[in-house]
DNA sequence: TCTGTTTCTAAAGATGTTGTCAAGGGGGAA
DNA sequence: TTCCCCCTTGACAACATCTTTAGAAACAGA
């Protein structure tokens, strides 16, 4: 069950909201002490926040940006029509999303939706690469493909995020030497023919076998 | 060639990306006046913008927030892992993208093309060539027409590009022959007539037999 | 320090590309 | 038509390039 805190002055749209999130499924978390807002956030820990920008006593943005160091939780935030737009807008990039008053009750539901959806959607692997049936996660070093997975070292994992960041592409044995040993010159040329060949092995284990071609002459090509 | 603006504080990593960038075939644009960033921005015009959130004297948020009004491009923050991420993430989500130092020089240039796709929404970078129904990349070694394709080797791919190059012009055989070997001056005269042989082979495979036609006594001609 | 892993060097083996050769084709000029 | 010369073509061998194996050296963790 989903947390929302709705801040929000007017008792009636209050308590409006409140039956309304409720019959939805959620557990409305409506806010009537507005002097501490704040610590009330962080106790209750939401999973989203409504709020109107239009309060009294408090700058609607301060608020908001307190909100935003205080918790994790997305913010909608309700406001008239006739406010500036487009600050909100900018208030708003940040995954979060923005409603003008008078709004329909639908379009409410669907921006809550949407907004829940997208935050509690795991952190999205900041580094992974994707391309051609394989997942490469560079902070783990592990590539993953028909649900298997193999563990690559420092130079394989090299290699293979090279070539998948030109996936498709032909990769020159030259630049991926450079990519390995930035400018070691003396480096034997047979060395990354190894590693390819063990990186190739990883491949194959886990179903992929001829992932990576040989363009003779050229360099290599996922 | 697309402008990517740098803002970073480290000069030793701006030299760094600089090169980088410029090896990828980017054109890097230094920041190294701090005071005046917008200025620099709205007047370059850049097509991506890789923001160190790290900055002296200003708050990297508050930067990102006036880069957005002040010019469309996108922009790919630079953080430290240990930093808020969760608001980089916030203020990134608008399309834009973030990473964390230490990354690694691959994840940076796929976050970068991926973000320069995404955006500039034209689909392939300009390594292709094409000419009478034919379609050459240069990247990936292929030809393709009327749907089918066919790999290259190393020569017929210089020769194919040469004759592109020049569509519709007669080409000596003797420039061909400097282009594929530069200056070796005993290279066999046939060697070239056999390489193109094979060239029209593969050409004839793809449903354009007659592609290249021989003008005697003078060169070749698409 | 020991142990297991990873990386490099070396050398032999495999493979595709390329150049050479030799045998035709077929324009074009006489 | 005839002949010559340029070009084409197929076969083949040579070569460069890549692969693979094995063992030594470097490294990292216990």
């Amino acid at each position: 069950m989903q947390k929302i805190m709705v801040i929000e002055d007017d008792t009636a749209i209050q308590e409006e909201l409140a039956l309304l999130l409720e019959n939805e499924g959620y557990t409305p978390l409506v806010v009537t002490n507005f002097t501490d807002i704040l610590g009330q956030a962080v106790l209750e820990r939401p999973d989203l926040i409504l709020l109107d920008i239009g309060l009294p006593r408090r700058d609607g943005f301060s608020l908001c940006a307190a909100l935003r160091k205080a918790v994790s939780a997305p913010i909608i935030f309700v406001t008239s029509r006739d406010a500036g737009v487009d600050e909100v807008r900018a208030l708003s990039l940040g995954g979060d999303d923005y409603i003008t008053k008078p709004y329909s009750v639908p379009v409410l539901l669907a921006r809550i939706k949407a907004v829940l959806r997208r935050s509690s959607g795991e952190p999205e692997p900041a580094d992974t690469l994707e391309a051609g049936g394989l997942r490469l996660s560079l902070t783990k070093g592990v590539v993953s493909a028909n649900g298997k997975t193999a563990e690559l070292t420092r130079n394989e994992l090299q290699i293979l995020a090279c070539l998948m960041a030109h996936t498709g592409q032909i990769v020159s044995r030259a630049d991926l030497i450079d990519a390995l040993w930035d400018n070691q010159i003396y480096i034997d040329d047979n060395t990354l023919s190894v590693n390819m060949t063990r990186l190739r092995g990883k491949l194959t284990e886990i179903g992929l076998p001829d992932a990576i071609k040989t363009r003779r002459g050229m360099g290599y090509q996922l």
